[in-house]
DNA sequence: CAGAGGCGGGTAAACGATTACCCGTCACGC
DNA sequence: GCGTGACGGGTAATCGTTTACCCGCCTCTG
């Protein structure tokens, strides 16, 4: 592999020279820049990074630690992220913690040994992990949850979405309206439960423990959950669901009972997976805007890279309610 | 942030020690282990990864370079990647390619530079990107897609696949089979059209221009070509849809053209997505197996590390066919 | 008891870039 | 004609590890 002082040779000049030449930092002549230009190529030269960043003691890379790779709804924050980040020159390494505290643990221990400029990430839990990263003063944005420390945010208003979905239901005549979300200390499947309950109080419903069930954020739970939920005997006549991942256990759940959607049970799911108004009939769903979620937290942590002193912000979007056939009789 | 010389330094002992007892490379007295992990514990030591990388010459990192994070086939691949690489102590991190060469020559190069133990890589093309890693030395091994290289490759069957699910379809009794592939070039996208393009020979059908399309790998391309196929005048009856989510556009397109699969027109898709099960009728699919190619990929990269020199093998998985209720009549 | 050999641990040289510092040259002004 | 300043470009220090090499001590053997 070609180094600077290959380059450097082929050239005739120093390496410093080379080195000024191919980051354009200070003046050459463009003459020498051209003839370390070609010997660059001919040479096939590429920077050692791991040089180049132990000198500089700066990476333009940044960190996203997502929850779930195989949710639709963090792949398209990934985008976000990774639009804006490509835009100013930035690489994004997408790290999946599987909602795993350890795993967590271990990619933001990478990040750092990695010296990232910044970290954009989805706490799985009251992560204690994060404060390594304040110590080191790595700037980090968080996602979809908070985080106890003043960092930056971007949320969505997922408790009031919650609320707003359930009170549809209701409206819509369910009479016994349930909910199944994900595993307590996870803010989101918190929140939406609260949001659930906050709609059953406003509407004078007692919204008895045996209508709501919490399980991992994964098909498999959701569909064993629902399965319980139905055939117990005070059975939910509507359901809330906390995520798109859920929502296909969910589904797949009621058709094995014969359940029709809508019909005998109304159904109303986050998450606008792009699949959701193909099912029959087409599935209700709280719509997050996970690209700007994702384009936000970038710009966000790219400007506290820029600047580490600002005050942390939390930005709050807001979920909007898309009513289709799944919670219409 | 500490260094591996302040830990010397409270240790009382060289850097020398210091490195040798977080490393366990060589043998060190034991008090003298014990005094190093407590004093890299108390300056919170995470050490510089740029520098140890230089110093090595080496890093643990995988990259995996696929070209839609928003596809699950893809996401997959990647948790099977992941899993693999975990278990021996190498991180992963994902780049989007996007289909996009230019973004794939770029994340290859980021690759190169950083010094990446190994790549997995979906190529876009036929890719001269790829030589640059050849030229390097770095291990490749190519997943869905062949590369004209001499590398490891992971693929699948595609073209059987394909003309077993269109002769299925022949088989059910549609008469004009159609075809909804990916753009000229990308090899799964050649190798569909032309297992349908077999299977329509075998049968003796005429396949017409008329009822094959082509068009982006993305939803909104295979709704507009579904659309014009089905409103001029040789419309087809069934189609093959080359993945899921141009499955997502042509279901679109034949409920808004009050097309029902199944009885209307016969569908059959390549991926079995999570949710392929719960449209109604439900997707037949052509499932790949997607983890498992992830997995093997991860494996051979691994192998490739320890042993450069081993001969590259292609291992080519097969795809089964999941006849469901959008096949049938 | 002396010499050999083994082993723990320190010193210092890498790894490959960036950049502070310095030096030579040239132009310009007095 | 000489001093000064600007500027292009070279020399070498530096980033934080790992590790080759070496040294001193301890033990074992003849």
């Amino acid at each position: 592999m070609a180094t600077i002082n290959d380059v450097a040779v082929k050239a005739g000049v120093s390496t410093a020279t080379v080195s000024r030449a191919l980051n354009g930092k200070s003046t050459v002549d463009p003459a020498l820049v051209a003839r370390v230009l070609e010997a660059a190529a001919e040479l096939g030269y590429q920077p050692n990074g791991p040089a180049r960043n132990l000198r500089r003691q700066e990476t333009a890379v940044l960190a996203l630690i997502i929850s779930d790779v195989e949710n639709p709804f963090f792949t398209s924050i990934a985008r976000g992220v990774e639009d804006v980040a490509h835009t100013v020159g930035y690489s994004v390494v997408l790290c999946n913690s599987d909602e795993n505290p350890d795993k967590e643990r271990r990619y933001i221990d990478v990040a750092i040994q990695e010296r990232v400029a910044g970290v954009v990430l989805s706490p799985t839990g009251t992560a204690t992990n994060v404060d390594l990263l304040a110590a080191r003063g790595t700037p980090v944005v968080a996602v979809d949850r908070p985080l106890p420390e003043a960092t930056d945010m971007v949320l969505v208003d997922t408790r009031h979405a919650a609320k707003e979905a359930t009170a549809h239901l209701i409206a819509q005549g369910y009479e016994r309206v349930g909910c199944i979300t994900g595993p307590p200390g996870i803010r989101t499947a918190d929140d939406r439960l609260a949001g659930y309950r906050d709609a059953m109080r406003a509407a004078k419903r007692r919204s008895s423990a045996k209508v709501v069930r919490r399980t991992g954020y994964r098909a498999d739970g959701a569909r064993q959950a629902t399965t319980e939920l139905l055939t117990q005997d005070e059975r939910p006549d509507a359901l809330l669901v906390a995520n798109s991942t859920m929502a296909i256990g969910v589904l797949d759940a009621l058709s094995g009972l014969g359940l029709r959607p809508g019909k005998d049970i109304g159904v109303v799911a986050f998450d606008d997976a792009p699949w959701t108004p193909l099912v029959s009939p087409p599935l209700s769903v709280v719509s997050q805007p996970a690209y700007e979620i994702g384009r936000i937290a970038a710009e966000l942590l790219l400007a506290r890279i820029a600047d580490t002193t600002r005050e942390p912000t939390t930005t709050t979007l807001n979920a909007t309610l898309i009513t289709r056939g799944s919670s219409r009789r």
